[in-house]
DNA sequence: GGCGATAATCTCGCTCACCGAGATAGTAGG
DNA sequence: CCTACTATCTCGGTGAGCGAGATTATCGCC
């Protein structure tokens, strides 16, 4: 991202700005867990895409949603053709399964199937754990330091969409 | 992300987990900064793939490293192939500019050029703005809360790439 | 100082993800 | 039922990225 702002030169204040620096440290964060999606999709024969895929249908189960065909292409920014793509990739691997909606026969409802989850909680588990022993070590104040924080940053980004 | 451990039977404890919540946050922030990633690119009719190249050669660019075609290339996960083609691209849009090293002439050194920085700043510098603004309504103590939890989800995920 | 080994980049041909357009099947309203 | 609408799928085409190998430059060695 080129975010560099340091040679901005309202402010002959010559070193780094500290804060700056966190920012910095919060894109290499997000960096890396996009590296570890794409290790997973590569160790598993999938494509970064298709791990989005299945990260939003648990999202979409995680929150009692209908997860669609639909839905899903509508999260992921594809088009109707690169959806059904998707899910038949999914398919062929076992890692989801299609069933018609008995109450609008149109639909295609997503089921992501057990043995994906397994996968998944195999490779991520142990980072998870890794960031839940992070946390572990931080009192509550500090975690809710921490919450503030990222429902801020999540609150600045996921904002405004713009024209 | 199957982080699903929510229903692991050996707790009774129905409700999710408050820490395993932060990791969800931090996982939307991680999904917030790409999507913004992909509505840069698209509004500048680039490919994900090509922000990531012009991030990578403005950290490049900060840390005083070289910045070859070949160290873009390993950076991106790309083959050689790849690699030209991305490079082609940035040229063509006039975002980069090929420089053959003058002290080893089988070597190109990439620099990225004004009016992308240009570009990048006009896009992303408002969210990293807000996101300073969040920062700046931290005290010194939270602040450090914050860079440790940073730091060290930087090193649980940056860690072992394994076999 | 020329010569093979090595390194950096580029070229060619291919595969496959994704797109646009349009087909198909199901639903709802008059 | 006939039309408008919605959800999904099919087809053909574009282009990113891969594997293999060509090309150009550098270096160590005798």
């Amino acid at each position: 991202m080129p975010d560099n702002h340091e040679p901005e030169n309202h402010q002959p204040d010559d070193r780094e700005p500290e804060n700056l620096q966190l920012v910095h440290l919060l894109r290499a964060v997000t960096v890396d867990f996009g590296l570890r999606q794409a290790e997973f999709a590569a160790r598993n024969g999938m494509h970064p895409t298709d791990v989005r895929a299945l990260i939003c249908l648990l999202d979409a189960a995680r929150a009692a949603e209908p997860a669609t065909a639909g839905l899903l292409g509508a999260r992921l920014g594809l088009n109707s053709a690169g959806t059904t793509a998707v899910i038949d990739r999914l398919e062929r691997l076992g890692h989801v399964a299609r069933i018609r909606d008995e109450h609008d026969r149109r639909r295609i409802l997503l089921r992501v199937q057990p043995a994906a989850i397994r996968l998944g909680r195999e490779f991520f588990g142990p980072l998870i754990d890794g960031v839940l022993r992070v946390l572990d070590s931080f009192d509550p104040a500090e975690r809710d330091t921490v919450r503030r924080f990222l429902t801020a940053t999540h609150t600045v980004f996921a904002s405004d969409p713009r024209p």
